[in-house]
RNA sequence: CGCGGAGUAGAGCAGUUGGUAGCUCGUCGGGCUCAUAACCCGGAGGUCGUAGGUUCAAGUCCUAUCUCCGCAACCA
């Protein structure tokens, strides 16, 4: 069927997960997706090699164990435990979990980092004059607010700290010309657009490639105090495992390297089609062939998060409606390209219509019919009429068009395919009316061809079935008492093998009543909401620190006024910015603040508020601001302070 | 005018190179009884965001315009 797949490599890539938290059944679809490819590739005869893995470090781990009360170690221990523990839910295939804390990953990194520091492609630097000590952050000039911290508005020192920079800009012509001569690079097109227009023609700037200013990271050996940062470190992930070793490669990372596709979110399409090709062209090796940034999943019509309440988790879900139920509903609910929504309405429905009524129950009257009629005895077809030949055709046409479908990506155009033969299939039924031919004993010829080519299209979904549902696929076939599941034995119609005797008929999705079903997510949730508080809460509500003491002169540079709030709009083409009219007693002005996403414009106007008088005004997305508008900020909640309406505007604060 | 994508039946989506507008769910009516109140057939429902233009012919090409989304920018 497919002759040159066969024993030929392929190798599939998810992104790896970081180890900051439990994921949620969003973050889950990009293993599931990518098992689906695999097991499909598998299927095909290609050797695969499926590989997927934890990200472990960074100052956030850091941050979060700390506030758990572990060691960063332990920490990541746990968090990929239960990362691992929902691929395992999940029944995904991966050949290899790899994990940036392990010893060779670490070791091999290093040479790397080194490899590319001597070559020179890696260089000491240093930003001058751009560094927040309280932030512990680094600005490049362009980010700098009136010469000043972005983040906290505080002075920022010439810089003494130094770090390491990969050269981008040596590598951006070659990069270019590589997406360009490559369609196929990166999927969907949007994103390949995206990056050429938005990064590399504008030009690329170097990459920093290490800190000092957190510990939990691969520390660069020949300078002590620094320690690789992400990019290197992450990216790298896909060769260490292989055996990649710039003093030389293993056998196997020969066999499989370059990767036949990774497989990432939308968010990250950046760092796997500019950083990760150029630090693949440095090292001298080859590129990865595909890049699929597939979409997020929503729920709803939101971000899935925890302080939304809206939290929904694989494991959980698994529970409640079972493995392949939730591989099926992610696979065929996701589009190839704009955002999916998950809710327990769509749940409910796609399980219901596509799974238990055309599906399970095809399956379920078709055994039944065998049992009935012949004693479970499978029939040799004898007499064969014209709609059979639609019927076969149609089994053919979905193994091709699963095919393309899953080699461009589209999962669900290739899951709903497969649901269309067997809808093919209860058409059929109808068509030839099987309980019909029982009546008359001279048309049992034809009944037992009838229940055969059902049986063998039924045999077609279910093996072609198996890189979505694996269990599905073999509890078809275990209730047909078929032994023949390989790809291969699609090339003909027929391998189904007569005299055989079928199995019970017994529902494989029962149908799921709604009332019950919401009943048991109520119970889960009253379970999960009694847990420990999360880390997302022990974040949020975190006192920031004190900044650096100040003398009197300093605070009183600062001019602290009373003003009246005459209009507030959104600025246009941004998001958080939020234009105000401000009555400051003194002939009036215009502040902007990026406030946008806590205030309607209505709410505030009329409401007297306190801004700083004196700053230097500057321009944001085209509005000149003249002063801020002080407010108080926790974690993700702001207000605004407001003082007594008869305060008069212009009032100065001492 | 920063770059790119999208606006098609109540909902969610398909519609390569321009040639009678489709699918799933829902809804209404019919059929059937092998099966999981399932299955099959049919109807209703769309001036394909808006306004122009090219063409014998435009959802599909061009221009303008509105709205939404992604990336970038932006939190004084």
């Amino acid at each position: 069927m497919c002759k040159n797949c066969k024993g030929k490599p392929y190798y599939i890539t998810t992104a790896i997960a970081y180890t900051s938290r439990k994921p949620h059944i969003g973050n889950s679809y990009e293993i599931v997706l990518t098992d689906a490819i695999a097991r499909y590739k598998r299927m095909l005869g290609y050797d695969v090699f499926f590989q997927t893995g934890t990200d472990e470090h960074g100052q956030k781990i850091e941050m979060y164990a700390q506030a758990e009360g572990c060691s960063p170690k332990e920490y990541v221990d746990k968090v990929a435990g239960e990362i691992r523990d929902i691929c395992d839910v999940l029944n995904t295939s991966y050949d290899y979990f790899i994990r940036t804390t392990d010893e060779k990953h670490e070791k091999v990194v290093q040479k790397i980092f080194k490899k590319l520091y001597e070559q020179g492609d890696i260089y000491k630097g240093s930003y001058e004059g751009l560094y927040c000590t309280p932030c512990e952050s680094f600005w490049t000039e362009s980010q700098l607010v009136d010469g000043k911290c972005p983040d906290c508005g505080r002075e920022v020192k010439a810089a003494k700290e130094e770090a390491y920079f990969l050269k981008l800009s040596k590598y951006q012509k070659q990069l270019e010309e590589f997406i360009e001569s490559r369609p196929d690079f990166i999927y969907p097109e949007s994103r390949k657009k995206e990056m050429l227009n938005n990064f590399i023609k504008p030009g690329l700037q170097d990459l920093c490639v290490s800190r000092t200013s957190f510990k939990w990271g691969i520390p660069v050996d020949f300078d002590e105090g620094h320690v690789v940062y992400v990019w290197i470190d992450a990216l790298s992930n896909y060769i260490t495992s292989l055996g990649y070793d710039p003093d030389g490669s293993s056998e196997m990372y020969k066999k499989y390297w370059p990767a036949d596709a990774h497989i990432i979110g939308k968010d990250i399409v950046r760092f796997h089609t500019i950083y990760w090709p150029i630090m693949l062209m440095a090292l001298g090796e080859p590129l990865p062939k595909q890049v699929y940034g597939h979409p997020w999943l929503l729920f709803g019509e939101d971000k899935m998060s925890k302080s939304r309440g809206n939290v929904i988790y694989a494991d959980e879900l698994v529970k409640l409606i079972g493995v392949d139920a939730v591989r099926y509903y992610l696979l065929s609910e996701m589009p190839f390209s704009s955002d999916g929504s998950i809710t327990y309405e769509t749940i409910i429905e796609r399980f219901n219509s596509d799974l238990a009524n055309t599906l399970g129950n095809l399956v379920n009257r078709t055994i039944a019919m065998n049992n009935k009629y012949f004693e479970g005895v499978i029939q040799e077809p004898s007499v064969s009429e014209d709609v059979d030949e639609d019927l076969k055709q149609c089994c053919f046409d979905t193994v091709k068009k699963v095919d393309e479908l899953v080699n461009s990506f589209h999962m669900s155009d290739a899951v709903e395919a497969v649901i269309n033969l067997a809808k093919r299939c209860n058409k059929y039924i109808d068509e030839t009316t099987p309980w019909v031919l029982a009546k008359d004993e001279s048309s049992k010829p034809r009944l037992g061809t009838v229940l055969y080519n059902l049986l063998e299209a039924i045999r077609f979904v279910a093996v072609l079935i198996e890189p979505f549902m694996p269990d599905t696929s073999k509890a078809i076939l275990a209730q047909m008492n078929c032994s023949e599941g390989s790809y291969d034995s699609l090339e003909s119609f027929g391998a189904t093998k007569s005299g055989a005797k079928v199995g019970e008929a017994t529902p494989i999705f029962a149908r799921i009543d709604p009332d019950k079903l919401y009943a048991e997510i109520e119970q889960m949730q009253k379970n999960s909401a009694e847990g420990e508080q999360t880390i997302e809460e022990v974040e949020e509500n975190r006192i920031e620190e004190i900044a650096p003491e100040i003398t009197i002169d300093d605070f009183s540079k600062v001019d602290m006024r009373v003003g009246e709030v005459k209009a507030c709009e959104k600025v246009k083409k941004s998001k958080k910015l939020l234009k105000f009219d401000i009555d400051d007693g003194m002939g009036g002005r215009t502040i902007v603040s990026g406030i946008a996403q806590y205030y309607k414009p209505e709410e505030l106007v009329g409401k007297k508020v306190l801004f700083v008088a004196n700053l230097k005004p500057v321009k944001l997305c085209g509005v000149e601001s003249q002063g801020m508008i002080l407010s108080a900020e926790i974690g993700d909640s702001l207000q605004v302070i407001t003082v007594d309406e008869n305060k008069i505007n212009g009032s100065k604060l001492c």
